[in-house]
DNA sequence: TAAAAATACTCCATAGGTATTTTAT
DNA sequence: ATAAAATACCTATGGAGTATTTTTA
């Protein structure tokens, strides 16, 4: 008979590619995984993994076996999550997820108010690139994440919440920053400073002022859009800014200059992404208001 | 943490409705069922079912569980097949179900060149009516059916095994088998005698005849076609009889006499179906194969 | 009062841990 | 020689069975 048990260590050796990690990952010892994992392939008649050729491989049966583990536990997920779903919305723990060039901004206002309304929710946070917290997602290890939608991906489902327009920031003395009706085109390849590789925000920008060749752009690892910001008031260039980040401090700055662009402005939709089918849907779509609102 | 062991006593719950029937249908003792269900209640942190009134009926959440936990027991036997997949084609278990219409003329053909070529094949019969059958295939009772196809279920799978013409089987001395360019229009509804309710063959000959009104047909609820042949014989009527059904001793019936209709000429195309996505596909195929061969 | 489910209690299978050995680079 | 997985052995959890009680229709 096959078990749960059985299937969430093949799962974690799968991942892990190795038993002794595979065993820490799931919190018991080695010996304890290699058992259920010897119990498995004698229940399934065959091998799932090669041993003892350097690297752990996947068997070819192991490679199916592990595709439908993973299906199966996130079913199981499901059965778990329904009960929650029945209680009251928003209750229970919520493991959230959102992106870097959004956390800072949100979160400080989005907290109290989900605390205040619902006292019952535990929130666990994790800031994270899309590309990272969309796989924490599909694995079971987020609950919901905060990105920028759509996501085009398939085994997700989401909902918008705020449209986040971008603003031109300069220096304040810069002559970018003088006309009324400027457009994304009219921003410089060489002086548009960006999020590193893999922020979402810095395809955006480049997709926004899609003339650009991105190797033009001075190559610039900056990781917060603080940072950016301070880069921008020092006079070292410009950058997309969206609106969300825009707080009293930035706006007070007299070294920087916040320009609206012409319409049709640029800019980016926020939206709150589940695993597609997921019984907490309403519970998101509640996260989701609860966003459009402080924002 | 749900275990695959109260997902299946809990499946086996909501079909029986009926704690100590639900018990025996797992094969445990009906507390052993019972602390396996509290303990998923438990876990779920929400009742599902409500006891004590009467008949036992699942609460919504109970529901939800239901179906989720039977999809996931089905997945589950997934897994399990994949490895009885990998091995040889057609070796080991195969619980098959054959329509009425079909079984005695097909399986003592069938069985002999099965058991040569594939001696390590254990097949299990079960002969019911199409809806029956595809129930029990869904819900695992069955790893493959022989059915009239298509049967435009999209949980099911099938593959075309051979087109089985019907004949018009009328007494020997009957006018109604004179003429060589005989359609199905000209079988007159009242002297038509068919299986009884629910068999897909008595649909089938209905729709050949779509201009026969149902309600004057002689009601007769023959569950064999060789009942419904001898009623023939006796001159009582006449029937659609498939080709299949054609058997040396009813070629030389002096009694019956059998006429082929004119082109087009009407009949069904027997096949093997499976539940959608099974691994064993390929060994559902090879019997395809093998009933295409023997007829 | 009769049927159905829950409880009580005992037993045993099995998962898990630690220590150790085997195996494969 | 070293890292990784398997084996040995002991412990404890929990699932199952039988007997019995509680519940409710």
């Amino acid at each position: 008979m096959i078990t749960i048990r059985q299937l969430r260590y093949f799962d974690a050796l799968a991942r892990a590619r190795h038993f002794g990690r595979a065993a820490d990952s799931v919190g018991v010892s080695q010996p304890a995984l290699s058992m259920q994992i010897r119990e498995l392939e004698a229940t399934l008649g065959g091998s799932l993994v090669e041993r003892g050729s350097g690297q752990l491989h996947l068997t070819a049966l192991g490679g199916e076996v592990a595709e439908r583990a993973k299906s199966i536990l996130s079913d199981l997920r499901g059965v778990e999550e329904l009960a929650a779903a029945r209680a009251a919305p928003l209750t229970g723990q919520m493991r959230l997820g959102v992106i870097p060039s959004v956390a800072p901004y949100l979160l400080p206002h989005l907290f109290p108010l989900l605390s205040e309304r619902y006292p019952d929710l535990r929130l666990s946070l994790r800031e994270a690139i899309t590309e990272d917290i969309v796989n924490e997602l599909k694995d079971g290890a987020l609950d919901a994440i905060v990105i920028s939608v759509p996501s085009d991906d398939p085994a997700l489902e989401e909902a918008d919440a705020v449209r986040d327009a971008f603003l031109l920031a300069a220096p304040a003395d810069s002559e970018a920053a003088g006309g009324e009706r400027i457009t994304p085109a009219d921003v410089a390849a060489d002086s548009l400073l960006l999020l590193a590789d893999g922020h979402c925000l810095r395809d955006q920008a480049l997709s926004v002022c899609h003339m650009i060749d991105p190797k033009r752009l001075r190559s610039f690892g900056a990781t917060s859009l603080t940072t950016i910001l301070a880069m921008v008031a020092a006079g070292q260039g410009v950058t997309l800014l969206p609106e969300l980040a825009v707080d009293e401090a930035v706006r007070r700055d007299p070294r920087l200059r916040l320009v609206r662009f012409a319409d049709p402005q640029p800019g980016r939709t926020l939206g709150v992404a589940w695993r597609r089918g997921s019984p907490r849907a309403g519970d998101y779509r509640a996260l989701r208001d609860a966003i459009a609102e402080v924002v």
